[in-house]
DNA sequence: TATGAATGAGTTTTCATTCAT
DNA sequence: GATGAATGAAAACTCATTCAT
């Protein structure tokens, strides 16, 4: 019964629990992480018992959601490098497009206790570094092609738009045209040759992933 | 004339409502909106019934804390504006050492829930305008002195900054040199003469203040 | 301190006692024995603590009113004896025009808690005693001149109309003339030369007083 | 067609639900409708979520059991039709073999915010419908068999037995004697050929339908 | 295996009673 | 003595989690 990771799963099965996944992050976006789990059940059209076969506790329903959300941005990542013609256009391509940052910053970001939790988590991690190394490629190749200012590291740039993530999602539909512009005047502050220097120096992504050890 | 409700309190019930909502601004900030009602009072150091006497329900004590953070925020606003040498100071004064509004973010921006709340609160939204109206003459200021860029309105910082101030405070301390920086990148996002136009027109504080009406 | 029942009491000090107890009345019929005791203050025109410091709690107050009403309704039934031309003209003055009656049926009769409690206070004893001696002497006059049933006692007096007099009061209005009708009906019941003999023996005052000693 | 709302559920919630009734039934009789739900959960055997999953408040909980009461009686009042070999039989018997008029009359008419509430059932309204039309049927058919006084409506009988029916229940058990002859007394006073007129004109069913509707 | 019923601990809220002013 | 603020125990209600069907 220790079989493969998501391998013997009766089709049946294996259905619910993409449908439960999926409600899941939906949910978690609209409403944030307090949700009733019948609300997700309901939502993923199952019963709360076959929530709770698959995942021990809410807390396991967040870390796998929190998981699944950092595994497709590590892979949106990926292919922001190798579908871009520029660096910078990979930068905005990624922090633009990639949707599944909503459900990230909403986990990751908006409660110390979710990010906690997914400290501990050796597969999370895994993908966390993954974005990071990507995102720290995608950066010394825009700094080397004059894009990006210099005095700015991977982990600035994670943290600035984790920040700009953490809007409400889905909600204020109407804040939309606003959110383009705040995003727009982020990527104006991050162009190469802009004014003032930073103070300290660039947060790296071994800031972040130190931090993550340190607990916070 | 602006003697009016909270006139004719005992000593110590004056004593204890400044307690409370001390407390709650506090516990709000660092636990968000949904912190126990009891934890609220025992951080008060009074009993929850005292909590009660003074708001009637939840919903009343997060008004008022709005409603307080809200005219702390128009009374910083005002304060920037006389006492910096330049626009474009009074800009970085007013968004950097306001620390209301880390409270006033949780409240109005996390959950649309509590934003509807303070539609219907007609002292916060007096204070909601006063502070949009000083930071448009801030904004006027600063584009005519040439230290704004010309394509933002009043309801673009208000909106970008929001989004900063969303980070959960107090708990991170460890992040606040990562956030000083995103600051730094901001306010260069916002400095005259930079890149790209941004998309759409200025989001101007009427904007804001009819989206607030129109409820959505 | 000892000194005699109420004598020693400041002007105002009376006077609250008797707005108090008055409020008291009204409200106990009004809403039942359940309101707030702040309720009973506001009403009274008082504080809560001005309504503790001559009612120690809430049943000191309950039985207060209970002994009021009680030692009201036994002037009343003597004055009835006094003032009217026949017995049966007696009984019929006493039972419709006694208002205080509802106050004592809803205190007594309605909860065994209340009823109880008053079964410990000798004043309230001595005066429901008062009652029904009188109501004994009515209904023997009345069986003598031939108005009542020869198979009644004081006792079942006493029931048939505790029972009528529960109405909740006040507030149904518009049951009124329902309610007199029944009250009709009642008295054609009691009348003497009616139909079909009643089970068992009747009710005679010692039976409620012995009831009342056993605790019930 | 009467199957209906209560079919889908699984033996043990049917069985639980029962429960409840039944817990509730005896509680509110005894108690009153301001008992606490845990009382009458525990009393039902099950824990106060199983008693909030049926009944989203107690005023839910209120309303079912009023519900069942009518209908109880309601059937018991085409029973006695049925089975009585003369109106004025089916009279008494229905008024009282009726036990589960005592709940009923805890819950209607002892206070009058459950009252509205029944008004506002559609189907409590229809029971008590059903209940006042049965009631005219022996009303009607008693005075022609010359057994029931002329000059009463089924609205009279309604009214004065719900009087009757107030005596808190159950726990008195030493006043029963009492109250049968009470009941006694009550029937000749309704028997043809007593004594004096009563005021007004007849209480008619319609009359408290009326009243029911107009919320007074 | 899926379901949704049951449980009970945790929260919100009310109110009798005490106590500082 | 009067007042109304403070207290905390108790009641209503919610929801994460377990368990019978």
């Amino acid at each position: 019964m220790v079989a493969g990771p998501e391998v013997k799963l009766r089709a049946d099965a294996r259905r619910n629990l993409g449908q439960i996944l999926a409600a899941a992050r939906t949910v978690f976006a609209e409403t944030g992480p307090d949700v009733p789990m019948e609300e997700i059940a309901r939502r993923a059209g199952v019963g709360v018992g076959t929530l709770y076969r698959r995942f021990p506790d809410r807390e396991a329903l967040v870390r796998a959601v929190a998981r699944e959300s950092l595994s497709d941005v590590a892979a949106e990542a990926r292919r922001a490098v190798e579908e871009s013609s520029s660096a910078w256009a990979a930068l905005v391509r990624l922090l633009r497009h990639s949707r599944q940052l909503h459900v990230l910053a909403q986990l990751t970001l908006l409660s110390s206790r979710t990010r906690e939790m997914l400290c501990d988590d050796a597969e999370a991690r895994r993908s966390y570094r993954e974005v990071l190394t990507t995102l720290r490629e995608i950066v010394n190749a825009a700094q080397r092609e004059g894009t990006l200012r210099d005095d700015v590291g991977a982990g600035d740039i994670a943290v600035v738009f984790s920040l700009l993530l953490k809007q409400t999602p889905a909600t204020h539909t109407s804040d939309l045209p606003a959110l383009e512009r705040a995003f727009g005047l982020m990527l104006d502050g991050l162009r190469a040759r802009t004014g003032t220097p930073l103070p300290g120096r660039p947060i790296t992504e071994e800031d972040l992933l130190a931090e993550e050890t340190r607990g916070s």
